[in-house]
DNA sequence: TTTTGTAACCAATATGGTATTGGTTAAGCC
DNA sequence: GGCTTAACCAATACCATATTGGTTACAAAA
């Protein structure tokens, strides 16, 4: 411990107080289950040590990561700040359309793949319902909201939370992303228009228990909407 | 156009006004790129008729899905709200380490095949530094650091900023949800531990652009990591 | 001179009061 | 009955203020 300490160049004897008082503090506070410290500026004073002595045994403990802090919220014991929110924006914007359909690519076959393992009965019945409504979509913003919904009720049916949470913040990108490249307002879908095919090959692949052919449907799938798609990305440059 | 306001059930005459009045403004705002309306107080009487009747045909625009509305925010043209950050508590709070590490198995595999494919030469050589970092590693709580560093850095060479962002969505997943579960604290990670032998297949696979073999190792070393980690999940219950 | 303690300041965040907004209800008026 | 208006509610935005970690300057002490 003293190595330690001699080792991490905090200055002079008052830096070794601070630290033995602050890992003693820390000890007794470790087993209450608050994480937070108070203010420097309090615990200096509460420990009797100057705020540049705490300072200097903070920055051993953060170096050895035992706690963490940042300006405006405090101190806090613990690996590293737990980031409690994922901003959709912030992953939009340092990327491309090119880059969420190949992120697309490679999730949601592997999640169409475990929708084929665990989906309930009810669960496809309401995939084949939404089957239906796509066909039935009179104009393209409803299909839009149906054929999200399938891909939504497809990653709810592999019963896994963090992947449909995954899906979920995938979707949101994905919309942020693209949103508003395609205009083609006015006409409704072609009865022959190739999702329609599409999905129902991944609906019966996952309803048939067949893994490997939900996965390659689903890859067929997006192959098939990425070169619908690339073209207009192409022309727009 | 006269039907649909038929069918939808929009009592007298003043409302079918409120919806033709409405739908000119959201056409004369389409083209401007402003997606947010006034204000219904100030909207009713910039258009000239009761709040009642522009909420009537607000309604209709609503459930036709090219608007949408929420309270104390304000009036939009798009077809929903589209979420601009995720809570990451709100998807660890429904799940469990198992789904956790199932996700895992699903999406590393698949960042590091995309990692061999586009990691650059800077990308190998901090990946390496990394690996002789968890050699060094004195303690628990600092190899678990590194180690989660060289998984965010293969992710980061996967050069897509998509699959980066859900990499770290799943991460902090993972940490709220494992959060306090090991408390093998005191010593450090013995020279044999298996990690260090994964690692280093994963790294040399992206390093010789060998697509499946970086998959496949990644792969095993996730199913090692969680074969260490089911046994104490399951003595906890 | 070097080191330590103190105070002051800065940028980022938290906090609380106020204004705004969509949603709802009720009364008055055709 | 429908329509209008006004008032109220809960959720959100907005803004001023307080708090916090980070930094610097300067005097006191060694």
């Amino acid at each position: 411990m003293r190595e330690l300490v001699k080792s991490m160049d905090v200055g002079g004897n008052g830096g070794h107080a601070a630290l033995v008082q602050l890992q003693a503090y820390l000890a007794q506070m470790d087993h209450t289950g608050e994480t937070r410290l108070p203010a420097e500026r309090e615990l200096c004073e509460s420990l009797g040590v100057s705020r540049g002595d705490l300072r200097k045994a903070l920055a051993v403990l953060e170096k050895d990561g035992r706690i963490w802090r940042h300006v405006g919220k405090g101190t806090f014991v613990g690996s590293g700040p737990i980031e409690e929110t994922i901003g959709i924006s912030e992953i939009a914007g340092r990327t491309n359309p090119a880059d969420v359909m190949r992120a697309r690519l490679i999730i949601e076959p592997e999640i169409a793949r475990e929708a084929a393992l665990h989906a309930t009965l009810s669960d496809i019945a309401a995939m084949r319902q939404s089957l239906v409504q796509t066909r039935e979509a009179a104009t393209w913003r409803q299909y839009e909201n149906v054929d999200n919904l399938l891909h939504r009720q497809i990653a709810q049916a592999s019963r896994n939370n963090v992947l449909l949470g995954l899906f979920d913040v995938l979707n949101a990108v994905r919309r942020t992303v693209v949103w508003g490249r395609l205009r083609s307002e006015g006409a409704r879908p072609p009865a022959d228009h190739h999702s329609f095919a599409d999905h129902e090959r991944i609906v019966e692949a996952i309803a048939e228990r067949d893994l490997g052919g939900a996965a390659a449907a689903m890859r067929l799938h997006l192959q098939q909407v990425g070169r619908r798609l690339i073209p207009l990305h192409e022309a727009a440059e």
